[in-house]
DNA sequence: TTGATGGGTTATGCATACATATCGCCACCT
DNA sequence: AGGTGGCGATATGTATGCATAACCCATCAA
C-alpha cells in the first residue's frame, strides 16, 4: 500500500463524513503534515482526488473539494437515473434465487430503521440494498461507474434521507423493485429503480439548489444550517 | 498547463492511435526521458491514466497499457450501450432545429466515406456525429462518462470500424437515428441508438474475444496480427 | 475614501537525491 | 541436471530543495 492511497482514501472518508466540505482548501502542506508523510504523496493523494472528481485543481491555485452546481447535480442525478435503472434490469435477469432472499432479509431488516425514521440506520441498510443490486448486475464496470457518481454526490445526498418523510417512502419503493424481482420482470424493476432514484433526486436538486443560492448571498457560512 | 498535463494527453494519444498497445509497460523513466521532465511530472502523468483507467499500476511494479479481458469488454459494452441511448434520448428532447440540421449535413458528408469504404475518413465523421449528440444531450456530466467509456475502448473499439461491412450498416443506423430527431420521437432515438452500439458492440466483443484467445495461447505476441 | 501599484510571502510545480522492494542471474547444493 | 538461495541491478516510492507564479497587504495617488 502505498502513502498516496492511504492518504485519498482518508480524505475520501473525510468528504464523505461531512468533515470536508464543499470549498474547503486540500492543500498538500497541511495534508503532508496532518498524515505524516512528505508533500509528494501528499499531492499524489490530490490528484487522483481530482481525477475521480471529488475534489477541483486549479494550476498553481490549489485543490478545493468539488462545489456542485445546480446544472451539475441536475446532469449527475439524471446520468445516475439512467445507471441504476440499467443495473437493476441486469440485475432483474442475473440475480439468483438466494440473492433475491437475501434482498428480502435486508429489506426486512430496514423496516424498523424506516418505521423509527433512524437515517442513519436507514442509510447503512440503504447503501447494502443498492450494494447487491450493482454485484447481481454481474457488471463490475457499471457498478464501478455508480459508486463513482454517489462518492461524489454524497456531501448533498446525504441530506436527501435526513428526511423523514423520504426515508418511509424509500423503503417502500425498494419493496417494489423487490416486488418485480421476485417477478423476474425487468422492465417493471427498471421502470421503478428510475422512479426511486428520481424521487430522491427531487429532493437532492432542491437541496443544491437551495446550498447555490444560500452561497451566493451569504458566503459559505450559509450553507451550514442546511448540511 | 501543467508538464504532467501534457505528459497525459501525449500517451492518450498513442494509446489512441495504437502506437502504444494494450501490455505495453508505461515507466518513468523512459517517459522522462522522452519528453524531457523530470521522473515528477511522468509519475503523475502515470497516475493520471491510471486514474482514468488507461493503464493499470501494480505497487512497485509499475504501469502498463490496460488489457481489457472479455467480460470487461463485455461490460464495459452494456454499460456504453446504455449511456448512449441516454444521451440519445435526452439529446431527441432538446435539439435544436438548428443542431439537427447540422448533424443533417455532417450525416451528408459521411455518406462518400461510407460508400467508399474509408474507415479513416468514416471514423473521423463517426466521432462528430456522435460527439454532437453528447453536446445535444445538454449533460456534460454524461457526455464525459461517455468519452472515458470510448477512449479505453479505442484499441479495441478502432479495429471494429475498420470492417468495410461495419462501415456501410453503420452509416444506415445513424440515418435511423436522424430520422427519429426529425420526428421528435424520444423512445425510438433511443431504441435505435442503442442497436447501432449494439451493432458495433458485437464486433467489438468478437474481437476482444479473439485477442483475449490469442493472448492465452501465444503471448503478447500473437495480438500482433490483429490489430 | 477608493482604487491602483509594487514588494513580500507563500504555495504550487519541477528537479533531484535517497530508500527500498522486486526481478533476474548465477553459483551452489541436492 | 534441476531447483533453490542469495546477490546485484534496476525501477518505484518518498523526501527535500529550488524556481516561479499567485495572493496579500501596505503605500501612494486621484
Amino acid at each position: 500500500m502505498r502513502a498516496s492511497d492511504t492518504v485519498r482514501m482518508r480524505i475520501e472518508t473525510e468528504i464523505q463524513s461531512g468533515a470536508l466540505r464543499p470549498g474547503d482548501a486540500v492543500d498538500e502542506r497541511s495534508l503532508s503534515e496532518r498524515f505524516h508523510v512528505s508533500r509528494t504523496p501528499a499531492r499524489e493523494a490530490i490528484m487522483q482526488l481530482a481525477a475521480s472528481g471529488l475534489v477541483r485543481m486549479s494550476p498553481r491555485r490549489g485543490a478545493v473539494v468539488t462545489e456542485i452546481s445546480a446544472e451539475e447535480a441536475i446532469n449527475m442525478m439524471e446520468s445516475l437515473v439512467s445507471l441504476e435503472a440499467e443495473a437493476t434490469m441486469l440485475a432483474a435477469g442475473r440475480l439468483r434465487d438466494d440473492e433475491i432472499e437475501e434482498l428480502e432479509r435486508i429489506h426486512a431488516e430496514g423496516e424498523e430503521a424506516a418505521r423509527a425514521r433512524d437515517s442513519g440506520a436507514y442509510m447503512a441498510y440503504n447503501s447494502r440494498f443498492h450494494e447487491l443490486i450493482y454485484v447481481g448486475s454481474r457488471n463490475a464496470y457499471l457498478a464501478g461507474l455508480i459508486r463513482q457518481a454517489r462518492l461524489r454526490m454524497t456531501f448533498y445526498h446525504r441530506s436527501s434521507l435526513t428526511q423523514a418523510a423520504r426515508v418511509a417512502a424509500s423503503w417502500e419503493e425498494h419493496g417494489a423493485v423487490l416486488a418485480a424481482f421476485r417477478d423476474g420482470d425487468v422492465a417493471v424493476a427498471g421502470k421503478r429503480m428510475r422512479d426511486h432514484i428520481l424521487s430522491g433526486g427531487r429532493v437532492y436538486a432542491d437541496l443544491v439548489a437551495a446550498l447555490t443560492e444560500a452561497g451566493r448571498e451569504g458566503g459559505a457560512e450559509r450553507t451550514e444550517q442546511v448540511g
